[in-house]
DNA sequence: GGGACCAATTGACTTTTGTCAATGGTAATA
DNA sequence: TATTACCATTGACAAAAGTCAATTGGTCCC
């Protein structure tokens, strides 16, 4: 990461506040500078990322549902959101709580990938900055035209510049009008590599769509109302990484998906860590597929989901909310 | 990590108060206490490690002759701290930045070995409290009599419960009156195992020991000032956990070496992260023993010492101090 | 050299946070 | 049941942090 010089009086200020505990007035003495602006660079060093602050998340994961959804679907950590009027923004819950997670789980070093979407686009927009090292954003599917607002190299770019990552974008379409352009493009060698590096990710972040009419897919264009009735009625029922996928979360063999430039699901699927968030209840019948898919190890839901995620489990008990105290 | 119930409204406080950035009135309003209230939260919060904040340390990174140390001594990554009167507390600084780079070293699921000393005890002292999973803390060596302030046990008990870790502690102790006996002790299954385990720690943590004969070893019983002497007229010049190592950097064969129970230099040299700390300016001919020992990757000193590490090195030049401005 | 422009800095004021003695509630004990 | 001891909680005050308009200092261009 390269630091310009005036990052060393904002940084040197940081250290002294946060790690050493002095006062403002202390630390504007030190430094020979006025007390406001050590306030001021103190907001800098935070927004910048130089001083990180994150709550744990070990809140959400209390949640009784949580740890059932854990064991009735074999998932490696699960977050959930509490219900209720506690909340500020009831709407930003999920993507502030995801972006938390998120973080948590970025290393230094780590290749992830990351998919697109309102939800996706969301968290990113919620999230922290933070200075990692050696982080590399890559792109989970094609890209969409300019008059769409949560384009997928949006998504990509905007998670690598809060981390200070770069980010590695797809630079083709997402969808191509003919099956045999496709196939062409992918064995492009910048496109092939691109595909390639995908499986090589240490960590994914996506989220699930829907196939309604008013859904992302036909929003942005990718698809027709007509093919997406025809899709639904060939069984399709949601959308992974601008995929089509079946209610056993499968490749749906349609026209749709072989004209598509994206992350094939099997090196989806080794990529060791893989988080899903959800925000929209309307997804419950593409998250169940996406879970038969085995397309994530950690999830993000609320808590209206969680519950129906385990009515759909058979294994929910009528005991509800509230946070398991462990001993 | 267990949470007791009262937790709950710490976390809750923490979340809507840092992640959400919520007003401490407003928090109080939402959880229906009073503000003062959510102020004693909050300090809770951050001491218990469910809020972390953390300041990077790059800025120890960007000096100078960091860079140039790395270098010369095919190191990791290497922290120099600043020379100055800026500092609050020039005794404390090493510490403290230690504690940062240690914390930011420590990742979730990592076994750390941590030796002994007064300075890894003054890291433990000023570490802030983490909430890690799954970390486990071992000694790297064995444990001294009682009537001593920085038992090796006591350095891996604190370090442990500032990071919800585990501690695992040698059940021997670190020196014994024969080699037979330390011989025997080392096959006991307990001890064996623990031995065996340091080499799949992830992460280690010490500092190199002098010695003179106010050191450390002297005054905690371990070795007495005749045996020292011997030891030196041997070629021995300083210690790693424990043991005595040569100018080379390679264990001394004699009589004190062969009665302790200790990981073994090869098991050490094993882990893929060894942070070596160093605070006394007396420590540069132990400190360049354990560099030709390759003891460590990843180095936290003074600009002093840094300075006569390079002089050491044949290659410094005559610019001295103030940071590289990178780009 | 003068002036126009921009960004960095600061003093003075307001808002927010930290603190602590006083209060009230609760559990253990006589 | 009364008594004590002990926390958790709070109101009110003091301290610290945030904010912003005004000022300074620099740089570029004519």
């Amino acid at each position: 990461m390269a630091y310009r010089s005036a990052d060393q009086v904002v940084h040197k200020a940081a250290w002294l506040y946060y790690t050493h505990g002095l006062r403002q007035d202390e630390v504007a003495q030190r430094l020979n500078i006025s007390r406001a602006s050590v306030a001021l660079y103190l907001r800098r060093a935070r927004e910048a990322g130089i001083v990180n602050i994150s709550t744990s998340t070990h809140l959400f994961r209390s949640h009784m549902m949580a740890r059932r959804l854990e064991e009735a679907f074999g998932l490696d950590t699960v977050w959930v959101t509490e219900r209720g009027e506690l909340v500020p923004d009831p709407v930003a819950e999920i993507p502030t709580l995801a972006a938390s997670v998120f973080l948590e789980m970025v290393k230094n070093g780590d290749r992830v990938g990351v998919a697109w979407g309102h939800t996706v686009y969301a968290i990113a927009d919620t999230m922290a900055y933070a200075d990692r090292e050696n982080v590399t954003v890559v792109e989970l599917c094609g890209n969409l035209g300019s008059p769409y607002s949560y384009r997928p190299d949006q998504c990509t770019m905007e998670i690598a510049r809060r981390l200070n990552a770069n980010g590695l974008n797809f630079y083709a379409p997402l969808v191509l009008s003919t099956e045999a352009l496709a196939i062409g493009l992918r064995d492009e060698p910048v496109i092939r590599e691109q595909l390639n590096g995908i499986a090589s990710c240490d960590l994914a972040l996506f989220s699930v769509g829907t196939l309604a009419e008013d859904s992302h897919v036909i929003k942005c264009g990718a698809l027709s109302v007509e093919e997406l009735r025809a899709i639904k009625t060939m069984g399709g029922v949601g959308v992974i990484a601008g995929q089509v996928i079946d209610a056993e979360g499968a490749w749906l063999d349609c026209d749709y998906n072989r004209r598509i430039i994206s992350a094939d699901f099997d090196a989806i699927r080794s990529i060791p860590r893989r988080l899903m968030v959800v925000q929209e209840d309307e997804k419950l019948e593409p998250l169940l597929a996406a879970i038969k898919g085995r397309f994530f190890t950690h999830l993000v839901v609320t808590s209206r989901m969680a519950g129906r995620l385990l009515d759909h489990a058979g294994a929910r008990e009528d005991i509800e909310a509230s946070a398991a105290p462990i001993s």
